[in-house]
DNA sequence: ACTAAACTAGTAATCATTCCTATTTTTAAG
DNA sequence: CTTAAAAATAGGAATGATTACTAGTTTAGT
């Protein structure tokens, strides 16, 4: 993997950003810095960033993937409402890994890991509610 | 929702199989009872299926859904060699709810759910390995 | 049987993502 | 500092799952 501007653009506005974007947003938000970008290479630098593990590829409900540069684990919520990916509290991110009872549940399949996708609404979209009906 | 001769055929066929098939495989499983539906007709009833809680949609690590007819709340692993979904034992499926500590998760968000996807390799793929290697 | 609502087949359109190609950058070696 | 091979790019075409559209058909209740 040879060094490259436009990777540098993606994985530094990746790591400066909580708002897990989506390949089309992270298209968007660059071309301030990397005007002549192209999508395509947007999608392959996304790509190759998180079959290198640099970054996290999230598939939400919404079948849109969204990437997170922290690569640490912790859940993820996604807003029915506005289709956003939020970070959860990492407080009960491990549990799970320790009350799984693999070989119980393997049954003769070999698990490699597993990922929790948590659905529901967003603070600001609770918000906008509340402030609608006030 | 009136009644319709091609819902029932897919319903009774996803209620007959194990195999968490996806919508073109649904189709092309279902034509020897109904040569002439469409593909078209395949992906609607599929939706309203799963939008009145009669099947389950899964959004599986290949980006393609996967359809259940089994509603009931247990696991599915995703085999990364043949991207075909199976069902886990149930036996750690509620366990899961009992341990998170979702007002610690929530953090003023309202979590409304969660799905857990577990993936590695499938008891078909791991034998067709071995007998390879033998 | 009659009518409005729901459904269908077939096809066109959409949209996220990948692929292709000629050109440009990067890297390492001479 | 050249130079050549490998890797990356822009731009646009292609792919593939899914949805939308439309004219005609089926269903359910009267």
């Amino acid at each position: 993997m040879n060094h490259s501007r436009q990777r540098d653009v993606i994985l530094d506005y990746l790591k400066g950003t909580s708002s897990h974007p989506t390949a089309e947003e992270v298209y968007e938000n660059i071309r301030v810095l990397e005007p002549n970008i192209s999508l395509g290479t947007v999608y392959r630098n996304l790509k190759q960033l998180a079959d290198n593990g640099m970054i996290q590829r999230l598939h939400m409900n919404d079948g849109i993937d969204h990437f997170d540069a922290d690569t640490s684990r912790h859940h993820h919520l996604f807003c029915t409402n506005c289709c956003r990916v939020y970070d959860l509290g990492q407080a009960g991110a491990d549990s799970f890994s320790r009350n799984v009872n693999f070989a119980e549940l393997e049954g003769g399949n070999k698990i490699e890991g597993f990922v929790i996708y948590f659905y529901g609404k967003c603070r600001n979209c609770i918000s906008a509610e509340n402030e609608k009906n006030a």
